[in-house]
Formats: C-alpha cells, sequence, structure tokens
DNA sequence: AGTATAAACTAACACCCGTAGTTTGGCAAG
DNA sequence: CTTGCCAAACTACGGGTGTTAGTTTATACT
C-alpha cells in the first residue's frame, strides 16, 4: 500500500497552517509535516519545490483568508462602524489563527505577484472603508499605514506575551481603536452611525 | 595555536547581533557564527548552552539596548517633547539595528527575569514620559499598550516591506505620533513644549 | 616549577532539507 | 479487458546543522 495517497499542494498548506497554529512559535519542518500527513518526506517535493516556497504558499494562503475576512467584515457597515469591524475581524484573525498570521508575515520578494495581489486587495478594502472620511490622496496613505501599524502592532505583541499587566485587553484595544477614530475623523464631523 | 582565544559570552552575543543586522532575514547558524569567530562550532559550547539560549541573550542584550536608547532619548524632556523623542528614539533604533531589533521581538520564557527585568525597564520609562498627561491608572496601561503598539506595528511592517506605496515614510510615521498625542492629551490641555 | 582549570579542539550522532533514481498505482486509449 | 503512460509515492544518499563526549593545551595560581 502506498502510491495515489491523495496529496494536494492545498492540503499540504493547509495542514502546515493548522501544525502552525497549534505552536506559532516552533518553526516549520517538513519531516514532520509529512509524518501528519502519513508520507515520507521527499514525496512532498511532488507537490512543492521546497521549504521555502512553502513558506511563501502559506503567506500566499494567510494573506487570502485575512483580506476575506476583512472584506466579510466590512460588508453592509460604513464609516466608524466599517472601521471598527475591519480592525477587530484583523485582530480575531491573528487571535484565531496566531501561527498561520505570523507566518503571513514575511518580507514579500520581488517577483511575488500572488502575494502582492493579496496585499493589493487588503489595501483597496481599507481604501474603501475610508473613504467616507474624504482624506486627501496623502493623508489617506497615512491613515492606512497608520491603521496597519495600530492593529498589527497590537496584536503581535498580544501574541507575544509582551503585555504583562492585568489590565482588559479587549479593553485596550478598543481604546486603540477609539484613538484611531478620532484622528480619521479630526476634519470630518459627518462620519455616520 | 590554539587556545585561548578569547571568546566570551558578551563577545558572540555581539558578534551575533552584527550578522543580524548585516541580513536580518537570515536565521543565525551557530555555523556561520564559529566561522566569524574564528572558531570550530562546539567551542561556542564552552560560553553558551544552545542556540535557543543564545538567542535570549540576544533578545535581552536588545531589550537592553533599547532601554538605553529610550531613556536617553527622555533626558531633559518632558510632555509632548519626550514623547516624540521616545517614539524616534523607538524607531532609530528599529532602523539602525534591524536584525537586533527582530530578534529582541520573540516571547518571553516565563522564567527569563533578566528580559522581564529589561521589559520592565522600558515600561517604567513609558510610565515616567506619560507621567505630565496625568492619566487614570487604567487608562494610563491602555495609553502604554497603545504607543508601544503603534510605534512597534510601524516598524516592524517598515522592516518587513510592507509599506509599498511611494509616500515618504517619516511623514507617515509623524502622522502615527501626531495621532497618538491628540489622544493621549484630549483630556489635558496643560502639555508643554 | 608544577598543577588545576577552563577554553579550545577532534570525533561522532541525530536530525534536517534536498536530489537521484526506482517502484507502483490509476487513468486513458486501443 | 488489456496495455502503456505518467505522476505520485518510495528508498538511498549527500551536505549541512545543532549537540554531546572525550581529548589536548594554554594560562593562572600556588
Amino acid at each position: 500500500m502506498s502510491p495515489r495517497r491523495g496529496l494536494t499542494r492545498e492540503s499540504i498548506v493547509k495542514t502546515a497552517s493548522d501544525l502552525l497554529d497549534q505552536d506559532p512559535s516552533r518553526d516549520l519542518t517538513l519531516a514532520e509535516l509529512a509524518r501528519h500527513l502519513g508520507v515520507r518526506t521527499p514525496s512532498l517535493y511532488n507537490h512543492i519545490g521546497s521549504l521555502d516556497e512553502l513558506r511563501q504558499e502559506i503567506a500566499i494562503y494567510g494573506a487570502r483568508e485575512l483580506a476575506d475576512r476583512l472584506g466579510s467584515a466590512a460588508i453592509g457597515r460604513s464609516g466608524e462602524t466599517a472601521l471598527v469591524a475591519v480592525a477587530w475581524a484583523y485582530r480575531d484573525f491573528a487571535v484565531n489563527r496566531p501561527g498561520l498570521h505570523l507566518a503571513t508575515q514575511r518580507a514579500p520578494e520581488p517577483g511575488q505577484t500572488e502575494l502582492n495581489a493579496a496585499a493589493h486587495a487588503i489595501l483597496e478594502i481599507l481604501m474603501r472603508v475610508l473613504e467616507p472620511f474624504e482624506l486627501s490622496e496623502k493623508e489617506q496613505i497615512h491613515a492606512i499605514r497608520a491603521l496597519r501599524a495600530m492593529v498589527h502592532g497590537f496584536v503581535s505583541l498580544e501574541q507575544a506575551g509582551g503585555f504583562g499587566m492585568p489590565v482588559d485587553l479587549d479593553e485596550s484595544f478598543q481604546y486603540l481603536v477609539d484613538t484611531y477614530i478620532a484622528q480619521v475623523t479630526s476634519g470630518t464631523r459627518s462620519a455616520l452611525s
């Protein structure tokens, strides 16, 4: 018994992501991944080119998942409500899939069109959500960078155990979101709902 | 020729940090480290317990360096001026020592008293800088977490090449700092210089 | 001068990623 | 139903890594 075990590039990426979620601190090893798939290590090379390529594939998978979640969170909402929903959706992603979130955080290679596409999708969602605030072009870039920095920084520190004090993390995150909304609505007072 | 080459735990940590700064994306290898020190790999084990322990040592070194820089930046300043100086000192640290900054970002082990001590030193500096704004105890925690999240998130994304748009990064960072200051001074209007 | 100690070494093991070449199962055409 | 092709699994192996054990040797202290 052996050949035709039914591996797929997608199934490999998926179980690798699950393994990373179970213990985000350990670094991925093809040997353990093959073990969990009931297969010998070299068999993986029928579906992936290298460990590094697999890591990139996981990053793409994570970026797409994140884009999906952010997009869903913004459906049917606008203004501050949409902003809050998107911020919390990002945090939920990092909390629910810590290993995948960490793996997604890689420097994109120059020719990585797929990863860049996913990153661009996220960028477009944020631009759409910020539209009602009618910022100037330059301000919009600053605002998007600020949003990403705040949310990403918070969840990264939270995930790394960087927040030791016994104060509720949800409250702190809401404080951060409020800070952002105050800044982005400081010009316009037309923020809805 | 050989014995008494003059290794030290500190010298090992230092050259390891330098190597990481030269290429923050590569992962540290004892073999290459030994090569750069003019020594065989096992010789390192006379000074360190394991690769993981060395990584922790580097993290401690980075945290102390960061605490020093933040402390220096805050000397002789107060209020908004101190806040701005500390934020930029953090960013300078991440820009000047990218590998060390990345290595510092590890989940602290429970019994890591030295790393926790360095983290506590940073916490105290931030508390001192926030003193003049007279926040409530809970608000102060939120404000500290927000500051760390914003600055850390920005430099992490910047370092990872996450900001693609052709807009000045310094301006974006200043926008972020302004956002924070607006929030933290929203109660008190007594902010100085 | 002589000895103890600790810092370097060599040798060896286990584990990892990755390649080469071999076996084998399933699908498609005759 | 048979036959042949192809791709997915395999075994075997090489080069690299972290780590341990045991050996040599330079330095520091008596």
